[in-house]
DNA sequence: CGACCTGTTGATGGGCGTCAATTGTGGTGG
DNA sequence: CCACCACAATTGACGCCCATCAACAGGTCG
């Protein structure tokens, strides 16, 4: 694991958001825009398989990504890791150690990502000020709930086939949509370590099932990464209706 | 699953609400006090096992539950059903629908059960005129996303018989700690079914899991409940540290 | 070049699912 | 009052899904 590199030089102000280009993202008004950019603190860009937020440990930060692939995962005691859910543009992280102290957690990247950092203490003043952020703060908990939920439905009663297929479809549905791939074929960054300890299997049963679905021509297996080659046929082997979100709200 | 039964009656306002009393919930102020009475729009009360929140309905209300047990839970197309949660006193539901317009889970009770009930459409003056309970409704989602966390690791990491330990204290420690027991031995009004959607394990394997704890002398199995004999051997046998997490709010 | 990571495949065994039958209990209607 | 049924718990038999162990190939990097 390295440690996060920190830059300080500001390459995306405000105004420049890369997030305000995608349509999934609702827009601010000069207020807001303003107000957000007075509690941005700067940016972190970290590497690949860099350890973003550490399970245990106080952070006096709250992160939205811009750019970049990671998930979010816990331990037991003896090593046994079980990844929870992914993280992608837009999503806003660290909420839960702000709110509830230590982090419960961990966040690791699976590219280089750059994150733009706000002051865990300012929170309360967004809570004072900007009534309608404050809502979309709580829609964004909301929203992890929900994917959560929906992760535990699958691990706990899924095979292993529709697992897997359900994962590959909610990530490629994710990204796709905040336009992670735009354009060109959907390309998972994954091991298949990352997806045995999201899925609950072993590594050696998840290649096994990456296999099958291979052969059913459902995917295809690259260099570090899973190429999706039908996203359809996917969700309906897992039973899974990728509902579509709409416009949201981001930070 | 029977239809809840609605009564008017307002038993408990809000000055003489049964949770102030709990040293767990966080005192409010008079201007708070006030203004959260005048968001109540009245009491529900609920048969056992009656379907409080059906997935896939609209439902324009939010609840604080203030007595009773209950799970919330989700169903795959072909009826297998992976129980996400479990609702106690204190606990927020109907946030997700919202927020988020639809339903994405049920919602049924395993004792008769009172409910706090709330406009959802006033939700958003409660964002505007009490910056401090919009903060702890996002704690409160941000709670429940914390025990998500924690419950799909179990079930995707631990063994059956560790999965059903840290169960049953996970459990335990929740309900003591809102003073579901207080002082009579610690009894969980749960089927084996219910353990068995919980864990993501079959029935058969569930009771098979639950008579080694038995023999362990852990537990004891009742009446249509799971009597609780030695927590911190349970949460030992889990691997999971049972931290305490002092005063919280509720609304 | 050797160490390491990632993917792959075969062999073996055990944990857990499925099927099936039995018991006990409470509720319901004849 | 009792036959009947539904539900919850229990136990045994059987077999499959998936974990574990092991070995190997290819690629990357120091």
């Amino acid at each position: 694991m390295k440690e996060p590199a920190a830059r300080s030089e500001r390459k995306f102000p405000c105004e420049q958001c890369p997030l305000m280009r995608r349509k999934v993202f609702r827009d601010f008004n000069k207020k807001e825009l303003d107000f957000v950019s007075r509690l941005k603190r700067g940016e972190l860009s970290v590497d690949r398989s860099a350890t973003v937020l550490a399970e245990g440990t106080r952070n006096p930060h709250l992160y939205t990504v811009l750019m970049g692939w990671g998930f979010r995962y816990k331990l037991l005691p003896d090593g046994r890791r079980q990844i929870v859910n992914y993280v992608m543009p837009g999503d806003l992280i660290g909420l839960q150690g702000s709110l509830m102290g230590e982090m419960q957690h961990s966040i690791e990247t699976l590219s280089p990502m750059t994150l733009c950092v706000f002051e865990r203490s300012e929170l309360m003043s967004l809570y004072r000020e900007h009534p309608d952020l404050a809502y979309d703060v709580t829609w964004l908990a909301s929203r992890e709930e929900c994917m959560l939920d929906e992760n535990l439905l699958s691990v706990g009663r899924r095979t292993a086939l529709e697992r897997l297929a359900y994962l590959i479809a909610f990530l490629t549905n994710r990204a796709s949509a905040v336009g992670m791939f735009n354009g060109s074929a959907p390309l998972l960054p994954l091991t298949q370590q990352h997806l045995a300890d999201t899925l609950g299997l072993s590594l050696v049963h998840t290649n096994k099932t990456v296999r099958k679905l291979v052969q059913k021509n459902l995917i295809r297996w690259r260099d570090k990464g899973c190429e999706v080659l039908d996203l359809d046929q996917l969700a309906a082997l897992s039973g899974w209706d990728p509902s579509d979100e709409g416009i949201r709200p981001f930070i």
